[in-house]
DNA sequence: AAAATAGGTGCAAATTTATACAATTATTAA
DNA sequence: TTAATAATTGTATAAATTTGCACCTATTTT
């Protein structure tokens, strides 16, 4: 019998070649490729990877896997945690409805890359040179709230008030 | 009472403070905040807004909203059609593991950036410059898989045979 | 204005997905 | 090697989510 790795592998390309819209048309997908599961399993390792069931634009639901993971570090609002420790921060200042963050040299970027990818629910965009990063907030969130954000995922800006 | 693009405000924003766990809570969260629907509704409501149900760090199942709606745009495999119109796209030529792309002056970065939205699942990661994308793919992805993709997506490329 | 079409919703049911539990297998520690 | 612990999986079921249908309301067309 094939391994478990052997199998997420599979269903991983599965997903990415088929999108399917259900466990069950995956599940036929896998034994056709030799492997022998119950829905129960393949539920797990979906999970597992990470794969979501997603509306797409037809609006219809399929499955897709989440390339970079990009959601296993998104904030998700709770205190407790923050996986990142953000490095090269030195400060946040607003100005109008902008905010504008100051790095060392050459992280901005890579902060910015970080900004758009845990808190897009607050930030619309945002614009790096070398280190200074332009962060435009989205419309009806606040200063405070992208501070206080901010200062959780950032522990440096923790000193910032 | 309240309009359903209040609504759906509301539930937009209340996925991104709270990350309820299952619809239930959600609709818990609408009641308090004065709006009475079914699930169902709040069903279709998700499923309007692309917000998804994501696996978390913790081994957790939590809603999310998709920030630029992420997935929307994603290359599903399916040859009938493409939404994107790729612009300045110049030449794909290959060497060894790896392809470099060229481009019209200035298009680099953005041709890029849909590459890496479109197709992570064939390309591990870009570098682009101004009119000079180098694309690294994954392991086991071939030649003609990238090439024959890259002609779906990028109509210019077609000419490229 | 009337008719036609499209949009929105609840209800109930069907479908789909997740999981508690028990059993089995693999891995690690003693 | 044996005991202890951790992983893996199927079964059956519970939980969660989606959808067909009917009805109502809003919008557009004639």
């Amino acid at each position: 019998m094939k391994t478990k790795n052997e199998r997420l592998t599979t269903i991983w390309n599965l997903v990415n070649d088929y999108a399917p819209d259900n466990q069950e048309k995956l599940l036929e997908l896998l034994r056709t490729k030799g492997f022998n599961i119950t829905q129960a399993t393949l539920s797990r390792d979906i999970k597992q990877l990470k794969i979501i069931k997603s509306p797409n634009a037809e609006g219809n639901y399929i499955y897709i896997t989440t390339g970079q993971n990009i959601y296993a570090n998104r904030y998700n609002g709770k205190k407790e945690k923050s996986n990142l420790s953000f490095t090269g921060f030195i400060s946040l200042e607003f100005s109008g409805a902008l905010a504008v963050m100051k790095t060392r040299p050459g992280y901005a970027m890579g902060i910015a890359s970080d900004i758009d990818l845990c808190i897009p629910h607050l930030i619309l965009g945002t614009i790096a040179g070398d280190d200074t990063i332009l962060l435009v907030p989205r419309e009806g969130v606040d200063r405070k709230k992208i501070k206080e954000t901010l200062e959780i995922l950032i522990p440096a800006a923790k000193t910032e008030n």
